[in-house]
DNA sequence: GTTAGCACTCAACTAAGAGGAGTGCTAATA
DNA sequence: TATTAGCACTCCTCTTAGTTGAGTGCTAAC
C-alpha cells in the first residue's frame, strides 16, 4: 500500500509528465504546490515507487517517468473526474447546432472536434446496421441479366448491391419473389436475413419461383458480408505533434494500422459501457505500444450502438480525455434518441 | 537547343538520380554505359546545363541535380515509352481474374495494386456518378413524418437521402408523387435533376398533389450536394519510403492534403485524355512542391470516365509509371466497357 | 524521519580535425 | 579547337574530445 506522499508524489510526476514529454527530477516536483519536503526526501520516495514499478528511469542520472503500471494506476486511482471549461462545451454544442438530420454528418463532425479539442486522433463508429430491421426490400432489374438488391431499414439506412440473374428468370418471376420477401422479411434484422432467407424463405420461394435455389444463394452471399459500421476518423495526423512520434516508423505503424478495417474494429470493446482505457502493451496489437486508447459507447435510438475511441500517446491527459468523452457520449445519445424515436 | 552529349548527360543524371536520390558526380556519369568522354569534359557540359538551368547543385562542391526545369525537359524531350515487365503485367492482370461485377471492388483493388507496384500513392477516382441516368426513383415513409428517397441508376449505383416530410402528407399524396416523378425523372441524368424539378416537374405536381412546392424544395437540397465521385486511396503511407520526406512536416501536409476531398478533386485534370504530368511547383498546392502528379483517365462504359491520379516526389520515376498507367487505364477501361455495355 | 552536502552519471551540445567526393580552372595534349 | 589530366579548393559527413547541466544515490548531520 502506497502512503499519501507517496501517492502525492506518483500524482504530481504523472500530471507534469503528462504535460511536459519531460523526464521528471526531484528540484522540480519539490517546487510544486502542495509538496512540502525537501527533494532528497522525494529522491528517496521516488526510488521506492520505482523499485514497485510505478516509476522509470530513461537512464542512470535522469529524472523519472511513469511506466506503464505507473499510468494505470493513475488512470484507477488518481484519476479525478475534472469538469470542462465552457469553451469546450460551446464547441461540442455547436455540433448539434445546424439541425441536422443525418446521423452521418452529426459524427462525422464530432469526430473532428474531437480531434481537436484533444489534439489527439478520434475514431467513431456509426450506428450498427447490423441491428436495423428491414422495413423494404425490393429489386430493380437495369439489364437481361443484372439487378439491384435494396433494403431500407427502419432507421433509413440503405444497403444495395448488384448481382447477376440467373439466366431463366422473368419480371413475373421477380415481382412475385420481392413480394414473398417482403412479406417474409419486413422486421427481420439485417444480422438475420441470411437464416431467415435459408430457413422460412427457401421452402416458399420454391413453390413459387423458378431458380429459387439459385436466387437465395445470390441473394444471401450478398447480404452476406455486409457492410460494417462505418467509421469515421479526425485528426489522423494529429499524432505528429506528439514529440514521442517524431519517429518515421512508429507513425507509419499506426496509420497503416487504421487503414484496416478489422485493426479498427479492435481497438473496441462492443457492448460495454462506460469509458475503458487501454494503456500501451494492454492494447492487442504490437503497433500500439506507444499508444493509449480511451474508448466509449453512445446510443443511437434505443437499441443500438455507436462508439468513440481516442487514440494518443501512453503520456496522455487521461483526465481531460474522459471528461471530454463523458460529454461526448451523453451529447450523442441525448441527439439520436430525441429525433429517432419513432418507428 | 541542346548538343547531343548534353542530352545523353542529362538523361543520365536523372535516370540516376532517380534511382540513387544521391547528387550524381562527374566520375560516376563517365563509368556509365556508351558514355565516351572524360569527367572533365563532363564537368565542362554539366557547368553549361546548369547555366541553362537544367540542373542544380546542392552546395559548392556537390554533384548535380535536375531542376525542376531539368525534369520537365526529361519528361517531355527525354522520356523513352518503356515496356513493363512481364510480372507487373500478371499482378494487373489480377485485378480482373476473380469475376467481379462491382466497380468498386476493382477500383479499389487497383488503386493498392498501383501503390505497391509503384511504391508511391495512388489515388483512383470512380465513376462521375452525375452522369449517370435515373432508373427508378421510389420514396420509403420511415415514421409520420420522415422518409427516405432512393434513385437507383442505370449502372446500378443508388444514391439515397433521408428528409422530413411537409406534415400533411398522405400516403396517397406520396404514391402519386412516386408516380409522377418517376414518369419524368427516368432517362434525366442525375447533375440534371434540380433543373428538370424546377422545369417541368413543379408544374404538373402543384395539380394533383398538396405541399407540392415543400416538397420539390426539399428533394432539391436533398439532391443538390450529390455525392461526388468517390476517392480510392493506396499506399497512402508510401511516402514514408522515400528520402525526401524523412522530413515530418513535409509528409504531414501531403497527408492532410489527402484527407481533404476539394484539394484531392483539384490534383485531377477532367475531360483532358492522356497522361498528364506535374512537376514539383507546377502543381497548385503549395504543399505538393516537392511531389510530382502524374494523372490520367479511364472509361467506364461510352459515357462516364473515372481517373488516376499517382503522387510521388518529384524524383519519381516516370518512365515506370507512366508505362504503368497506360496499361492501367487501358485495362480498367475495357474491363469496364465489357461488362457495362447493355443498358 | 528529514534534509543538506557531495561525488558521480549521462545526455546534449560544441568544437576541432580527418576523410572523401566533387568542383572549377589551367595547362598540356590530340 | 576540342578534350583531358592535374591540382588546389570547397564543403559535407563522420569521429573524437571536452564542457555543461540536470539529476541521482549515498552519507552524515539535524
Amino acid at each position: 500500500m502506497l502512503t499519501n506522499r507517496q501517492l502525492q508524489i506518483l500524482q504530481v510526476i504523472v500530471d507534469d509528465f503528462i504535460m511536459s514529454a519531460q523526464p521528471v527530477g526531484s528540484r522540480q516536483i519539490s517546487k510544486k504546490q502542495g509538496i512540502t519536503f525537501s527533494p532528497a526526501t522525494i529522491r528517496n520516495e521516488m526510488a521506492d515507487l520505482e523499485e514497485l514499478g510505478f516509476l522509470e528511469k530513461t537512464h542512470t542520472s535522469s529524472g523519472r517517468v511513469p511506466s506503464e503500471k505507473g499510468y494505470r494506476f493513475y488512470v484507477d486511482h488518481l484519476l479525478r473526474p475534472q469538469g470542462i471549461n465552457s469553451r469546450d462545451i460551446q464547441q461540442i454544442q455547436s455540433i448539434f447546432n445546424d439541425r441536422l438530420v443525418e446521423v452521418e454528418h452529426i459524427i462525422r463532425k464530432s469526430a473532428n472536434i474531437l480531434s481537436e479539442l484533444t489534439s489527439y486522433t478520434s475514431i467513431l463508429l456509426g450506428p450498427d446496421v447490423q441491428r436495423h430491421r428491414v422495413k423494404r426490400f425490393s429489386i430493380v432489374p437495369l439489364s437481361s441479366d443484372t439487378a439491384v438488391a435494396i433494403i431500407v431499414t427502419n432507421r433509413g439506412h440503405v444497403e444495395n448491391r448488384m448481382f447477376t440473374l440467373p439466366p431463366d428468370v422473368t419480371a413475373a418471376d421477380l415481382e412475385k419473389m420481392v413480394n414473398i420477401l417482403n412479406e417474409r422479411l419486413i422486421g427481420v434484422s439485417l444480422e438475420d436475413i441470411h437464416k431467415m432467407l435459408e430457413a422460412e424463405v427457401l421452402a416458399v420461394l420454391q413453390q413459387h419461383v423458378r431458380s429459387a435455389d439459385d436466387f437465395i444463394h445470390t441473394l444471401v452471399t450478398a447480404t452476406m458480408h455486409n457492410s460494417e459500421s462505418k467509421i469515421f476518423y479526425g485528426g489522423k495526423t494529429n499524432m505528429f505533434n506528439q514529440p514521442e512520434f517524431h519517429d518515421l516508423n512508429k507513425v507509419r505503424m499506426i496509420l497503416d494500422l487504421m487503414e484496416t478495417t478489422s485493426q479498427v474494429q479492435s481497438l473496441f470493446h462492443p457492448n460495454e459501457s462506460g469509458i475503458h482505457i487501454r494503456i500501451g502493451s494492454e492494447n492487442k496489437q504490437l503497433e500500439m505500444e506507444n499508444c493509449s486508447v480511451i474508448t466509449t459507447t453512445y446510443s443511437i435510438g434505443d437499441d443500438q450502438q455507436g462508439a468513440i475511441a481516442i487514440i494518443g500517446p501512453t503520456r496522455m491527459d487521461y483526465k481531460r480525455v474522459v471528461a471530454l468523452l463523458d460529454v461526448m457520449r451523453l451529447d450523442l445519445t441525448q441527439a439520436f434518441t430525441k429525433n429517432l424515436n419513432e418507428e
